[in-house]
DNA sequence: AGTATGACTCATT
DNA sequence: AAATGAGCCATAC
């Protein structure tokens, strides 16, 4: 993938990249393809929050910045399971910026992630964390 | 350049 | 246990 970013894209100075072990990636990639690069790696079937991205990313403390990022992936033409994004308590806090409030329960339960009154049920158990699973 | 806002999270009340 | 304040940082105006 390469920067699907196309016209404005942020110009990353932060240097957060600093301190990803993706150099690789970061070097060229800006904060938002970092944040989709962990997303599109979750795999199927289980979920992350958004707090565990940003810690991954080094900036545990801003979490804020995981789901603007997902916002901006909605916009962009990278496709980022945005679905398997939950915040910390599994509550699908994002769904209303989908297509439709329901759309991202049934890509859930698409996927094999029960999910009750906007909950993802089990979520600790199928909680993916990127800085664990990815080798931080 | 300053202010306001957000798909969050944590600590305190 | 629910409500409130504060911290975080990139974007938009």
């Amino acid at each position: 993938m390469k920067k699907t970013i196309s016209k404005k894209k942020p110009a990353s100075k932060k240097i957060i990249k600093e301190k990803l072990p993706i150099k690789d990636n970061s070097k060229n990639f800006s904060f938002y393809e970092d944040v989709w690069s962990v997303a599109l790696q979750i795999p199927k079937g289980h979920v992350t929050s958004y707090g565990a991205i940003a810690n991954y990313l080094g900036t545990k403390l801003s979490a804020r910045m995981v789901g603007w990022a997902m916002n901006a992936a909605s916009h962009s033409k990278a496709k980022v399971p945005a679905q398997r994004v939950v915040n910390r308590n599994g509550t699908l806090s994002g769904k209303m910026h989908f297509e439709t409030p329901t759309r991202m329960q049934e890509l859930l339960e698409k996927e094999g992630v029960k999910v009750e009154k906007d909950k993802v049920v089990e979520f600790k158990k199928i909680f993916w964390d990127p800085a664990k699973e990815l080798g931080f």
